[in-house]
DNA sequence: AAAATAAAACACTAAAAAGTGTCTTAATTT
DNA sequence: AAATTAAGACACTTTTTAGTGTTTTATTTT
């Protein structure tokens, strides 16, 4: 008959499997993804890197299984959406000043966006994807029917303004910390940065305002 | 006596540290930094790896030298500068639009600018203040007079479109070609970007323009 | 409570990568 | 042209990292 697996204190599998995804996060948080070797995440876990063959396969499955177990956009769209009468105006301004907190704040998030710019992986793909699939829901509802002729021009604005929120935010504290004379560890800086993303919206909306009362 | 350093057709010291640089160059390009080994740069230059330690004193220094030694930013501020009388508004574009088919003409650049998210070195502190001092020109010479109350804003809005460049040009290819939508990997996706990076240049003119005809 | 088996430690082998010692010879110096 | 020395090849050692076989024992099953 098949047999329960282990789930004693000591011995158990489940919680080892989750100690190993931990680890995981704590090694790429801590020492980025060259820290990323079987014997420093066994290491880190404090459980034998046999196990991690046994339970996952080996490093690059235990990882992509990281991946997948972090619903990195899930927080994002999370938040009162605001009444859309103005053709998603704040609600484009609330997206990316919350986009840019959230990766801000998000260490692991940044070095994930970062893994995605450098390696080819499945796991890594689908992070891209959701994070696409995402933005197609305000985009394609609410910004495409708004801009009509120029919803091109919006997604590729946009498509701007969030890799620019990505980038400022790998980019400080590595080995720079100022981008154009502004200082993105201070807040005065990122509160900079959030007004013009903030701005730049505020300009596109009107310009598209004053186009249709032509 | 000093003994010149041998310089013949087989045995050439100047000579073999070049290959080595560009070996750099070339793996760097192949096969990203993941293949930037002794050996694999030594074999790609045809030469032992002992040299390596003999001319530059490792990987990490030949690395730095190679880095060094590509002005990187040299062909961005190329280029005829146009006259001057509209507060920098066509040489902000143009910056922009420039710049953007340099990096994405420019894969190497890409990755060294990929390696400056991820690792700390002096080499690499080095480029991303040569792209700040160079910028700078463009701001403090021309934009930010322009800009007078709203010159910081108008650096956190280049902030941004500057790095939304780097980070969509490093983006397309790996794990996803299509961001917001918009197809990097195709010539229409790619002129949608410069459009939308001239168009936001145009409309925070113009805005700066109302403001001070009030 | 005894038997069976999964969980995990421990100790090992294998492979990859870095780093070094020695010898040969091309190029320079005398 | 002989002597000297730097350039580089070649073979080696060391270190790091990945991967596996064997044993112990906690937990489950009978």
């Amino acid at each position: 008959m098949e047999r329960k697996p282990a789930a004693g204190s000591i011995r158990n599998k489940e919680r080892s499997k989750e100690k190993f995804l931990d680890a995981v996060g704590t090694v790429l948080e801590t020492e980025g993804f060259a820290g990323l070797k079987i014997n420093t995440i066994a290491a880190t876990a404090g459980i034998d890197k046999k196990m991690i063959y046994n339970y996952f396969g080996g490093t690059d499955q235990l990882i992509d299984e990281y991946i997948n177990s972090q619903d990195f956009w899930s927080n994002v769209k999370g938040g009162e959406i605001p009444e859309i009468n103005d053709g998603g105006q704040e609600l484009s301004k609330l997206s990316l000043t919350q986009q840019f907190d959230y990766v801000a704040q998000n260490k692991n998030l940044q070095k994930i966006l970062l893994w995605g710019l450098m390696e080819e992986r499945s796991s890594l793909k689908h992070i891209a994807n959701e994070r696409e699939v995402n933005g197609e829901l305000l985009l394609s509802q609410i910004t495409d029917p708004y801009f009509a002729g120029n919803a091109t021009q919006f997604r590729a604005i946009m498509a701007i303004l969030i890799s620019g929120i990505y980038y400022l935010n790998m980019y400080k504290g590595i080995n720079a910390d100022t981008f154009c004379g502004i200082d993105l560890t201070k807040q005065q800086g990122t509160d900079e940065i959030k007004n013009a993303l903030s701005k730049l919206i505020d300009l596109v909306y009107q310009d598209q305002n004053s186009n249709q009362n032509l």
